[in-house]
DNA sequence: TTGTACGCGTTATCAA
DNA sequence: TTGATAACGCGTACAA
């Protein structure tokens, strides 16, 4: 099963590899009727382009990596989904690279994308320390999402806003003890807590921060113990929606009912917040626009290699579904 | 910012490239003194493999492409865990390909992945026509998941058992009405639908089958129909989670509790399924086995590529939650 | 409009 | 253990 190449093509039609070559993208230099001949042979032929070659022998310019966080987070869907409209209208190609939930393996990934010779590489949610993804990016441009780096293009939403609007937004309802479910503290994800810590601040309340992971079910164990401890909140403000879920996850085991005994917000609007039983309260951030945005600064930054780094920023809103209510008394 | 190549590195060191590339492959032909050297050098000028170059000149034989129908199901993430744990162990390169919801991708990505000179494809959820799907496998190999294709490797799920036991379920609870939301019939999708219907016509029951999309607003929209008409259904089985999520959604709009005024089930597990307000009863079909099971497959086809096909079949498991109930009255 | 020739950065072969 | 040298399949000036 002997592979097809160009030079099989251009000696069945009688050209030269090159014409072939420019038939195939269709660039100008062909005359219409020997294209239809080429393009027609190579059907015939079950001719394959080489695209490790035409990237090993072009120039560049026409590829992104994107970097892919967690598969298991759908706003990482919407983040790609917007990312690849842009691409596609741009007619750039795509290589993918996924991490783990835990961070673990951001930098093999970038190391993969950059062996892979992308031109750019479109970041969803690196946990890396901001100086190694300056490193990093140093060697391939790099467009952060979720996450500013300085003198990175990045394409943020404002954490600090979001969480803002969500601490207040209980303040409102009446609550007093608000608690904040945080991530783990690293370069670039501390806004959210801040946004709590500032608004808790400003209402003279008491914060209470109590870190725990990106699992769900880390996120029920440590909710589970806020809520059994003494002096337990009556609300709860998770880092984000699969934190939330496992706040959810504590209040079922306890036969609390979310809204009315303890009121839970998340954070992305994730499919999960969506669910008709769930109904969590949430925060949007707009990862199909976001990722759009990071398209933008990517291509941008192709045409611009030596422009000096952007920053993009977007106002979250805050969803106000069924899982926040007044306190129980 | 000129690129560092292995010449580069080679004449940095002052021995040949071919020694650099058996050093940062580490094979045997290297004095260890003389790896330490080179990596070293490497390190030191900024050196990046270039994959892309190594893929061309290489003969193949590491490079497991995938093929994901949808980032939004994170049914897909597990196969997708499932596939990279087997194929890091194997010290196998991925290269992903993503669909698109309604199968509009699916040839497109396929092509893209065989223009990449990947040396087999794991496709999850692939909704082109079998014949179709024969046609490509022969130019590239494939291993097609959730989907049977004759002639070609498969790695399946018994959907036809699963939708029994659901069927089952119902029946056993006491449901007369039972209706069917299906999924569009096409090629490897029908097998949920067949053992719906087997299992009512055994029961002596009268089938009611709904076709809907696989959009969760599509879902909501006829599973709404379906309880607004004349003898409504007191229970309802959707294709999938997603399909599940939209009958919850019609059902909260219309003031109905799942479980005790219609009972619901879904298929897959997913995520969405576990959220505690939601809890929905559905059928597990593991999808990170099944995704382990897929990469071995790969693995094998690579070794002999010359083998007949292979069908690997795995029994999904009811898992019974909060939506489903004896009937109203 | 067409063809020639060189380069892309590796891997692999073979001889030293 | 090392070092030339030929592929690998294609892009692209440049010449015709």
């Amino acid at each position: 099963m002997m592979r097809i190449t160009m030079e099989d093509v251009a000696r069945h039609v009688g050209v030269s590899r090159a014409l072939v070559s420019l038939a195939y993208r269709n660039r100008p230099g062909v005359s219409t009727e020997t294209r239809e001949r080429i393009l027609h042979a190579g059907r015939e032929l079950g001719y394959v382009p080489n695209r490790v070659a035409a990237r090993l022998a072009g120039h560049g310019g026409n590829t992104l990596g994107v970097f892919l966080q967690d598969l298991h987070n759908d706003l990482f869907a919407d983040l790609y989904e917007g990312t690849r409209a842009v691409a596609d209208e741009a007619h750039k190609h795509l290589v993918l690279g996924v991490g783990a939930l835990d961070g673990g393996r951001d930098a093999e990934a970038l190391e993969t994308l950059a062996q892979s010779r992308v031109d750019v590489v479109v970041a969803f949610g690196l946990q890396l320390p901001d100086t190694e993804v300056r490193t990093i990016a140093e060697r391939v441009p790099m467009v952060c999402v979720l996450r500013g780096v300085a003198d990175v293009d990045s394409v943020v939403s404002d954490n600090r806003h979001g969480a803002r609007a969500a601490t207040e937004h209980l303040i409102d309802l009446g609550h007093r003890r608000i608690a904040f479910l945080a991530n783990p503290p690293s370069d670039g994800y501390m806004d959210r807590r801040h946004g709590y810590m500032e608004t808790i601040a400003a209402a003279g309340l008491r914060p209470q921060v109590v870190q725990t992971t990106y699992s769900r079910e880390t996120a029920a164990k440590d909710a589970g113990a806020l809520l059994d401890g003494a002096d337990a909140p009556t609300a709860i403000f998770a880092h984000n929606d699969q934190a939330a879920m496992g706040v959810l996850d504590a209040l079922a085991l306890r036969g609390l009912t979310p809204g009315r005994d303890v009121s839970v917000i998340g954070y992305d609007n994730s499919s999960l917040s969506k669910a008709p039983g769930t109904s969590l309260t949430t925060v949007d951030v707009d990862g199909v626009a976001l990722g759009r945005s990071a398209a933008e600064l990517a291509l941008r930054r192709i045409e611009a290699p030596g422009a000096p780094s952007e920053w993009r920023t977007s106002f979250p809103t805050l969803v106000v579904r069924s899982t926040t209510g007044a306190p129980a008394a």
